[in-house]
DNA sequence: CTAACAAGTTAGATGTATCTAACAAAATAT
DNA sequence: ATATTTTGTTAGATACATCTAACTTGTTAG
C-alpha cells in the first residue's frame, strides 16, 4: 500500500527524472516543498519497499515497480484534468490544482469511467500523455518552438511546463493546442521571436515562452 | 482548518444526531471503526476548536459550527453522488464509497460546478436532502413505509439507510424513488407487507425493509 | 591542494491519529 | 443497595510525516 504522501513522492520523481538524468535530494525537497532530512528519511522507507534505488549521498531513481505506480497517479491526475475540461467545462488553467486532489482517489471504476467518457483520450489538457492502465507512457516527439526557423510552419501540440501563469499567458493571447503557428521572426540577440496565427498576424513571444511552446509539424496526427 | 479525519468526526456525529437523540462515545467509535479511547481524545480536540460540546462521561453535541461545517462535507459528499449517478452513469449502490473520498476535496468552484450541472439538485440519489452552501438541511416529512395502511397508495420518496445490499435488494425488485406503491396487504404478525408497482402485481416486503422505505403521498413534490 | 561552500545525513524533537492496558464512573440487574 | 456489567477515561506506546541543529561528505574555486 502506498500513502498519498508516498505517492507524491513518486510523482515528483517521475516528474523530475523526465526533465533530467539525475534526481538528487535537493531538488525532491524544492518540488515538495520539504526539508532535504524530510526526504532522506522517506527515500529509506521507499528503498525498503523497492520503488527507489537509494544509496546515500548518490542520486536517486525509481524502480520499475516505482515508475509503475508514479505513472498510475499520474494517470489518474491526466485523466482527471482533461475530464474537468473536457465535461466540466474548466479552463485549462484551472484544472490542476483539482486534479492534484483527485488523483489519489482509490477507485479504478472511477477512472475507467472518466477514460471511457472521454474516449480514450492519449494526452491531458497541456499536452501531455496519459499512461495506459499497466502504467506505459507513450513516448512524443515535439520540439520546443524556439528551435524553429523563420517560415517554418508548426502546430502547438504540448507545453513544457503547464503553470497558471503561462496558461493565462496564453489565454491571454488566444494560443490553444492545435493552431498552426507561422514563424515569422526571429531574433538571435535575445531568442524572442514573432509568430503569426489566426488572428494574431504578428504575436511576440519571448525566448521562455518560446521554449515552452512544445510544436510538430502541422501534417502529424498528434 | 479541519483535518480530513476532524470531518469524518463531524459527519459522523451529524449522522447519528440526525437518527437519535444522544450519542455517545461508544456508538461513534463503532461507527468510525476506532476504539473508544481514540474518540475521548478527539472530542477534546474537537472541543478546544468550538466543534462540539464535550464534558466527561456526558452525551456529545455538535456546536452550531460544528453542525454547518459537518452539512458542508454532507454537502459535498451528496452532490458527488447524484453527479456520479446522473453524470457519469454509476448505480446507486457504487456511489457511496467513491463519495467518501471525493467529500474531501477542498475546491469550492469543482462542487459548485458539479451543483451548476446538475441543476441545484435538492436531494440524492437516495433521496437524502444535500444541505445548501450556509450547511441547511431541508426537513424533509416522509414516512416508513411500515406506517402505511392497506389500500394506502405511497410515492417512494428517500431510503432511511443505503447500504450496498440493501441497494442491491432494491435493484431485484425494480423499486426506484418516485414510483407509486399500493399496499395490498399488511401482516401484523411480522410487520411484512405485499405491494404493488409497474410490473409487480404482488411483491412481499419483509418488516426491515418497509421500515427503511420512506414514502408520502402521490401528489405531494418532493 | 586545501579552504570554503553546497549537498546530504544523523540525531533527536514535534504533532497527529491511532492503539492497549488499567482504572473510574454510570447504568443495570438481582 | 450493592454487585455486575457497560461505558468512558487516563496513561503510556507506536507509526507516520515532518522539523531543526549539528555533523559529514562531496564539489568547486582560488
Amino acid at each position: 500500500m502506498t500513502s498519498l504522501t508516498e505517492e507524491n513522492y513518486l510523482k515528483a520523481l517521475l516528474n523530475l527524472a523526465d526533465a533530467q538524468e539525475h534526481v538528487n535530494v535537493k531538488q525532491l525537497a524544492q518540488v515538495l516543498e520539504i526539508k532535504m532530512p524530510t526526504v532522506t528519511s522517506m527515500m529509506k522507507k521507499l528503498a525498503e519497499k523497492k520503488l527507489v534505488h537509494y544509496e546515500s549521498y548518490k542520486p536517486i531513481k525509481l524502480t520499475n515497480q516505482g515508475k509503475k505506480l508514479a505513472a498510475l497517479v499520474i494517470r489518474k491526475h491526466r485523466l482527471t484534468e482533461m475530464y474537468l475540461v473536457e465535461k466540466m467545462g474548466f479552463g485549462w488553467e484551472e484544472v490542476h490544482e483539482i486534479a492534484e486532489q483527485v488523483e489519489h482517489i482509490n477507485s479504478p471504476k472511477f477512472f475507467e469511467r472518466m477514460d471511457e467518457l472521454l474516449g480514450h483520450p492519449r494526452v491531458d489538457p497541456h499536452g501531455s500523455p496519459i499512461p495506459d492502465h499497466t502504467g506505459k507512457i507513450s513516448e512524443q516527439d515535439y520540439r520546443p518552438l524556439s528551435k524553429g526557423l523563420v517560415g517554418d510552419e508548426v502546430k502547438l501540440a504540448a507545453l513544457a511546463h503547464s503553470s497558471t501563469e503561462f496558461l493565462e499567458f496564453l489565454n491571454s493571447r488566444d494560443l490553444k493546442l492545435g493552431i498552426v503557428l507561422k514563424i515569422i521572426s526571429t531574433e538571435p540577440y535575445d531568442g524572442s521571436m514573432v509568430v503569426a496565427y489566426e488572428k494574431h498576424p504578428n504575436e511576440p513571444l519571448s525566448a521562455k515562452a518560446c521554449e515552452r511552446l512544445l510544436v510538430n509539424h502541422p501534417d502529424k496526427t498528434s
